[in-house]
Formats: C-alpha cells, structure tokens, sequence
DNA sequence: GCAAGAGGGTTGCCAATCCGAACCCAGTCA
DNA sequence: TGACTGGGTTCGGATTGGCAACCCTCTTGC
C-alpha cells in the first residue's frame, strides 16, 4: 500500500488532523502561508520543493478548507492561496512546533529565530491556556470524554508519573 | 531521492521539528506514549504499524532523545519505551494538534473525544499562553527575531490581514 | 509580427520508503 | 519437548516523493 500512512483507523482527532496536514512539506506550506507567502512561485523557491509535489498538496490543502484560491488574474488565470479560518486556526500548532524546535532541536547554544512576545518583550516561551477560565493548561489537568460511543484506539493522556 | 521531505534545507525551527516528529505514524507513537503506553507490542496493536517500521521509528525517536529505552527484564532482555522530559515537552503540539482536529476535521456534530479542563469544568478550547507574562497571545503579538545570521528561508509570522 | 519570458502547473521516470508477512531468537509455561 | 510470547529483523512489492522536461496562456521586447 505504499507509504500512506492511513491515520483513518485511529478515530483520534490527532490522527485526523495528521491526515490533513501529516503529509511531508504540509506545515511548511502551511508555515510560509502565515508568512505571507501566497502563490506558486513563492513556495516553489522558498521550499525548493518538487513542483507535481507542491501542487497536490495545494490542491489538497484547498480541499479540506486549509486554503482557498483566489483568483487574482483573468486572463491568465491564476490563482494565489491565502489562508481561511480554519487555516489560521493552526496558528497554535506552529507556534508549539516552533518553540519544541528552538528549544530541542537547535539547542541553547543557536537558538535559531526566536519569537518575542511583543507584549511583555521576552522570548515567547509559549504554554497552554484554558479560553474559558484563562489559566494555563498543565497535562494532568485534562481528562478526556468520550462524547460518542466511538471505538477509542488512542488518545492523549497526562504522563503517568509527574514531570 | 525517494519520499524524504529534506527538511533539513529549511533552517526553521518548525522544519527542526518536523524532522524528528514529522514521519507517518512518529506522533501517534507519541501520542500513545502520553497515553501511558511503553511497550513495543501495545505500539503495534494499537497503531496496526507494520513491525520495521515501528521498530525504526522507536530507535530514531530514542536518538533524538524523545523517548527513552528502559530495561524491564534482562534475561530475556526486554526493554519499554517513556517519554524524556523533551518529549514531554511535545504535550502542547498535541494539544493543539488535537484541538484543531476535533474543531475543524471531525466538526460539530460529532466531536470525537473531548479534552476537558479538569479546573474549570469545560471543554479545553487551548490558546497560547505566554509563559512570561500570563497573557494569552494572538498571532499579531509575535514578533520573529533572528537569534543567529543564518539565512533564513522561511517563519511564521502572523497573517497578513487581521481575522 | 515574432521570439522570449513568466506564471502555473502536468507528465514520466526513478529511487527511497512504507507496508505486509514471514522469519528469527531467547526465554517460559504446560 | 513443544507451543507461546515479546521484541524485533529480513524480504519483496507497491506507492509516493524528487527531478526534470514539457505544456499552455498571456505579456513584453524588438
């Protein structure tokens, strides 16, 4: 079957969103998009991705609402991707992927690009916040519900021992 | 050259990330690790990987320090696999990755597994946090600075327009 | 009017990787 | 002794990503 890695089995919100943007150069596209990047050319550079690659994964990004054409030319037509609300809503993964990243990956010693909370002007060291009562979010304060009677196959969960 | 994404051209702390976490099946062994599972055989029963594969993506996640390998018997040597503090540290991309998943893929209808702030009683809807000053941050409250001179292909940075 | 160029892809071929399944090996239970 | 379990490794085949060439429609230069 190839490399499809079918996250479908695992009815997990996870693995549905893997499905969406799991694909290799999906979050990269996805990162130059919140860059301001909107058409072919500029993800073509900017990634130095296979072109068939780059156009299935906008088209497939268009498909699931990721991206939305929009056609800024008649004659010729062409068209640019700008996000849709559903895209930018995966502000909060690229800002956790990149703060693993800085963090982990590159190390204290070259810390890469760092985000600065323009706020309180200290390098974003960002956490996760309850929208509804405000305070930041620890693992073992989730409890997962299972609001269908779904079969689970996987979920997240705190840690078994704290941190 | 094959399927490999080549991240590594992308000097992004994102594209950093996605080069440890970023293949099929990575981020449902580690969702499943937070979920309390360790051994190799509760992996492939719940996941349905093929064996090789899960064995490679064990042993690179235990190179990157993601996971750790324990000794649960010697004689026949078996080890378990738990999260290091750095993969611990992945807990807010899962939260969000799940967050968005249940919000945008699974939809309203049928919502899947619902995190639940144990605090406050509702549904966790996570926003970022800024661990510094409390604040809940927005995308436009970011600002990208370049710790190092590398040159740099591509970052997030907030959409263009406002939502 | 004609050639060259730019934007936005599509098509074909090849190699890397994933998948499935079989196999292996050490210990253990019956 | 023989079957079973946990934890993998090996092998062959199927997909998919990467690369490069090609296409098609304007637009611009001469």
């Amino acid at each position: 079957m190839g490399r499809t890695a079918d996250y479908s089995r695992q009815s997990c919100s996870i693995a549905a969103t893997l499905e969406v943007i799991g694909d290799p150069w999906t979050l990269l596209v996805i990162r130059d998009a919140f860059n301001g990047v909107s058409r072919f050319e500029q993800w073509q550079d900017n990634l130095g991705v296979a072109r068939n690659v780059l156009a299935a994964r906008l088209k497939s990004l268009v498909q699931h609402g990721v991206l939305e054409p929009r056609l800024y030319s008649e004659r010729p037509p062409r068209n640019e991707y700008v996000l849709t609300a559903k895209g930018k809503d995966l502000y909060g993964v690229l800002v956790t992927l990149h703060a693993w990243g800085n963090k982990h990956v590159y190390g204290e010693t070259d810390s890469g690009i760092d985000m600065v909370h323009k706020t309180c002007g200290h390098t974003l060291n960002p956490r996760i916040a309850c929208n509804c009562c405000g305070e930041i979010v620890k693992p073992r304060d989730i409890r997962l519900t299972r609001a269908e009677n779904r079969p689970t196959v996987g979920e997240v969960l705190p840690p078994r021992e704290a941190a």
